[in-house]
DNA sequence: CTGATGACTATAG
DNA sequence: CCTATAGCCATCA
Protein backbone atom coordinates (compact mmCIF):
# COMPACT_ATOMS: atom_id res chain seq x y z
CA UNK A 1 0.00 0.00 0.00
CA UNK A 2 1.64 3.69 -0.87
CA UNK A 3 2.19 5.91 2.40
CA UNK A 4 -0.11 8.54 1.37
CA UNK A 5 -3.17 6.03 0.90
CA UNK A 6 -2.17 4.88 4.49
CA UNK A 7 -2.07 8.05 5.81
CA UNK A 8 -5.32 8.49 4.36
CA UNK A 9 -7.21 6.02 5.41
CA UNK A 10 -6.04 6.61 9.11
CA UNK A 11 -7.37 10.35 9.10
CA UNK A 12 -10.33 8.94 7.67
CA UNK A 13 -11.25 6.22 10.59
CA UNK A 14 -9.97 8.98 13.08
CA UNK A 15 -12.64 11.33 11.71
CA UNK A 16 -15.53 8.31 12.37
CA UNK A 17 -14.60 8.61 15.58
CA UNK A 18 -17.84 10.17 17.39
CA UNK A 19 -17.67 13.00 19.21
CA UNK A 20 -17.27 11.96 22.92
CA UNK A 21 -15.32 8.92 22.52
CA UNK A 22 -11.97 7.74 22.08
CA UNK A 23 -10.19 4.96 20.20
CA UNK A 24 -6.71 3.96 20.93
CA UNK A 25 -3.81 3.69 18.65
CA UNK A 26 -3.78 0.17 18.05
CA UNK A 27 -7.54 0.51 17.37
CA UNK A 28 -7.63 2.90 14.86
CA UNK A 29 -4.39 0.76 13.30
CA UNK A 30 -7.12 -2.33 12.92
CA UNK A 31 -10.32 -0.88 11.95
CA UNK A 32 -7.64 0.97 9.11
CA UNK A 33 -6.53 -2.30 7.71
CA UNK A 34 -3.00 -2.15 9.30
CA UNK A 35 -2.76 -4.83 12.26
CA UNK A 36 -0.22 -4.28 14.59
CA UNK A 37 0.24 -0.91 13.16
CA UNK A 38 -0.17 1.20 16.40
CA UNK A 39 2.72 2.73 16.00
CA UNK A 40 2.17 4.16 12.27
CA UNK A 41 -0.92 5.49 13.28
CA UNK A 42 1.24 7.74 15.97
CA UNK A 43 3.51 8.35 13.17
CA UNK A 44 0.56 9.43 11.04
CA UNK A 45 -0.26 12.13 13.67
CA UNK A 46 2.87 13.29 13.78
CA UNK A 47 2.78 14.06 10.20
CA UNK A 48 -0.45 15.88 10.76
CA UNK A 49 -0.71 19.09 8.80
CA UNK A 50 -2.48 21.84 10.98
CA UNK A 51 -5.73 22.58 10.31
CA UNK A 52 -6.69 19.55 9.03
CA UNK A 53 -10.80 18.54 10.58
CA UNK A 54 -8.87 15.41 12.12
CA UNK A 55 -10.03 14.77 15.84
CA UNK A 56 -6.55 13.75 16.67
CA UNK A 57 -7.33 14.61 20.60
CA UNK A 58 -9.84 11.21 20.66
CA UNK A 59 -6.73 9.03 20.11
CA UNK A 60 -4.90 7.88 23.02
CA UNK A 61 -3.22 4.72 24.77
CA UNK A 62 -4.64 1.26 24.76
CA UNK A 63 -4.69 1.97 28.93
CA UNK A 64 -6.47 4.45 28.58
CA UNK A 65 -3.42 7.35 28.78
CA UNK A 66 -2.51 10.62 26.72
CA UNK A 67 0.73 9.46 25.18
CA UNK A 68 2.55 12.89 25.78
CA UNK A 69 4.64 13.52 29.00
CA UNK A 70 2.00 14.76 31.74
CA UNK A 71 2.73 18.08 32.32
CA UNK A 72 3.99 18.44 28.73
CA UNK A 73 2.39 21.47 26.20
CA UNK A 74 1.03 18.76 23.56
CA UNK A 75 -0.51 16.92 26.97
CA UNK A 76 -2.43 19.78 28.51
CA UNK A 77 -3.86 20.74 24.89
CA UNK A 78 -5.00 17.22 24.35
CA UNK A 79 -6.38 17.27 27.99
CA UNK A 80 -8.14 20.40 27.34
CA UNK A 81 -9.74 19.07 23.81
CA UNK A 82 -11.16 16.36 25.57
CA UNK A 83 -12.25 17.49 28.84
CA UNK A 84 -14.08 20.35 25.87
CA UNK A 85 -15.81 17.30 24.84
CA UNK A 86 -16.76 16.30 28.35
CA UNK A 87 -14.26 13.68 28.20
CA UNK A 88 -12.81 13.99 32.16
CA UNK A 89 -9.55 12.79 32.27
CA UNK A 90 -7.88 11.84 35.77
CA UNK A 91 -4.58 11.73 36.55
CA UNK A 92 -3.96 11.41 33.07
CA UNK A 93 -6.24 9.17 31.98
CA UNK A 94 -9.58 8.23 30.51
CA UNK A 95 -12.17 5.79 31.22
CA UNK A 96 -11.61 3.75 28.80
CA UNK A 97 -14.85 1.36 29.36
CA UNK A 98 -17.06 4.26 29.64
CA UNK A 99 -15.82 6.27 26.77
CA UNK A 100 -13.99 3.80 24.73
CA UNK A 101 -15.35 3.62 20.78
CA UNK A 102 -17.38 0.97 19.93
CA UNK A 103 -17.51 1.39 16.22
CA UNK A 104 -19.21 -2.70 15.51
CA UNK A 105 -22.00 -1.18 17.89
CA UNK A 106 -22.52 1.76 16.03
CA UNK A 107 -22.53 0.48 12.75
CA UNK A 108 -25.09 -2.04 13.36
CA UNK A 109 -27.52 1.08 14.17
CA UNK A 110 -27.32 2.85 10.81
CA UNK A 111 -26.61 -0.03 8.09
CA UNK A 112 -27.79 -3.36 10.01
CA UNK A 113 -27.03 -5.05 6.45
CA UNK A 114 -24.52 -7.92 7.08
CA UNK A 115 -24.50 -8.66 10.16
CA UNK A 116 -28.11 -10.16 11.18
CA UNK A 117 -30.03 -9.18 8.27
CA UNK A 118 -28.91 -13.16 6.92
CA UNK A 119 -30.46 -15.60 8.45
C1' DC B 1 21.96 -2.66 4.25
C1' DT B 2 22.13 -1.37 9.37
C1' DG B 3 20.93 0.65 13.35
C1' DA B 4 18.20 4.09 15.83
C1' DT B 5 13.61 6.11 16.72
C1' DG B 6 9.05 6.53 18.35
C1' DA B 7 1.93 10.25 19.61
C1' DC B 8 2.47 1.66 20.70
C1' DT B 9 1.18 -2.83 23.26
C1' DA B 10 1.16 -7.00 25.99
C1' DT B 11 3.08 -9.47 29.65
C1' DA B 12 5.60 -10.52 33.86
C1' DG B 13 7.20 -9.49 38.49
C1' DC C 1 1.12 1.51 40.17
C1' DC C 2 5.79 0.95 38.35
C1' DT C 3 9.80 -0.93 35.79
C1' DA C 4 11.70 -4.07 32.60
C1' DT C 5 11.40 -6.69 28.29
C1' DA C 6 10.28 -8.03 24.19
C1' DG C 7 7.63 -7.63 20.08
C1' DC C 8 6.14 -4.46 16.56
C1' DC C 9 7.01 -1.72 11.98
C1' DA C 10 7.40 2.51 8.81
C1' DT C 11 10.97 5.92 8.42
C1' DC C 12 15.21 8.01 8.31
C1' DA C 13 20.20 8.94 8.62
Amino acid sequence: MERQARLTRIYETIRDIPRGSVASYGQIAEIAGIPRGARQVGWALKQLPAGQDVPWHRVITASGRIAFEAGSARFEKQKKLLKGENIPVIAGRVDMGKYRWQPQLDELLWKPTSAWDER
